[in-house]
DNA sequence: CTTGACAAACCGTCCAGACGGTATCTTAAT
DNA sequence: ATTAAGATACCGTCTGGACGGTTTGTCAAG
């Protein structure tokens, strides 16, 4: 019998140490380290309580996902607040939150889910949905094929900083950024 | 007692045959279908004919990287031999194979690799040098930050492909590619 | 008769999820 | 204010199956 049996409860606090819990094991150990069991011990809870808060797997990758789409809705909206050119706001905000993940905590999060994103069939959907979503919803403004490609270069660039594959330096990656911006005004 | 026991031996094409059903199974199954049980199966071999030629999953998968990695070589290769401009010449070669994966049956082999590639480290490290290595030897004429741009977005269009995220008409998708070539060269 | 190329059965481990409980909280009638 | 009656939030164990890898056996070719 744990602590977590005897404390005060505060389901809200445990779903979310269970989330923080799965996104650090997954960066730590990669995908196949989150298992029912690891989470659950991590988090301080049996794996029983685990699966009252996610029923199963998914449900818990799923809550993963949910969790840091709308972190990152809310970081785009607070970034498009402050834009005041009409055409390519979205695409400038987007491009702002991939820039602002590189060695921020969050961005261990996010590897975690693009990992299992691409694995998993059903987030792979998740995803595509939200993509789907943000396109209709700024079809006005940001539907340009050189937003369209300000956008695809950005998630090159947000793939290259998960896989280390490229190595750049601050300079030029401000280069990049400016490069971008202007594209996405044109 | 299979046929395969009895038929003339060819281990180059049990070899082969296994890494394309391993590409396939991929595909259809994510990568939770590669399994050494699945892919044996599905080649018509022996779960010990599968590990006479892999020692392990992971040897099968570096097989799989080494095959495809082979390919993209030698038709980037090919794709600057016709490139008479040499600024910028691997970076428009490396676009060109992206953009002619699309739809093409090594795509799907492709769209494994770069699952197991996120999820597997060792992957991950196999992919980083590769990049390393084309960096060092085109160090001459791609090395601009006009180039390593092209080649982020040629590689968020990789991802998008995969992921289905983007619903690219083939005319927005040769404007991008004209727009990229022409950032290449600049 | 040795060796390469498989087959087939098997092993140990790991893991998702089920299940049957128990403790704590909420609600509402008394 | 009490308290009975659920509802909610957990705990701890068990199981069935999958999976990577091993071992032993078989057969054909050189």
């Amino acid at each position: 019998m744990s602590i977590a049996h005897h404390r005060r409860k505060q389901p809200e606090r445990v779903r979310q140490q269970l989330l923080e819990v799965a996104a650090r094991l997954s960066l730590e150990q990669g995908a196949a380290g989150v298992t029912l069991d690891a989470v659950s011990q991590a988090a301080g809870v049996s794996k029983g309580g685990l699966l009252h808060h996610f029923p199963n797997k998914m449900a818990l990758l799923e809550g993963l996902f949910d969790d840091l789409t709308g972190k990152l809705e809310r970081t785009i909206a607070e970034e498009m607040r402050k834009d005041a050119v009409a055409h390519g706001r979205f695409t400038r905000a987007y491009l702002s939150c991939v820039f602002a993940l590189q060695g921020e905590a969050d961005a261990q999060g996010w590897q975690v889910l693009t990992i299992a994103l691409l694995s998993e069939p059903q987030l792979r959907e998740r995803w595509r949905q939200w993509v789907a979503d943000r396109a209709d919803e700024y079809v006005g403004t940001d539907s340009s094929a050189g937003c369209l490609l300000v956008r695809l270069a950005a998630d090159g660039l947000w793939l290259a900083d998960i896989l280390r594959s490229h190595e750049i330096d601050p300079a030029t990656r401000q280069m990049m950024r400016a490069q971008l911006i202007d594209l996405s005004q044109q």
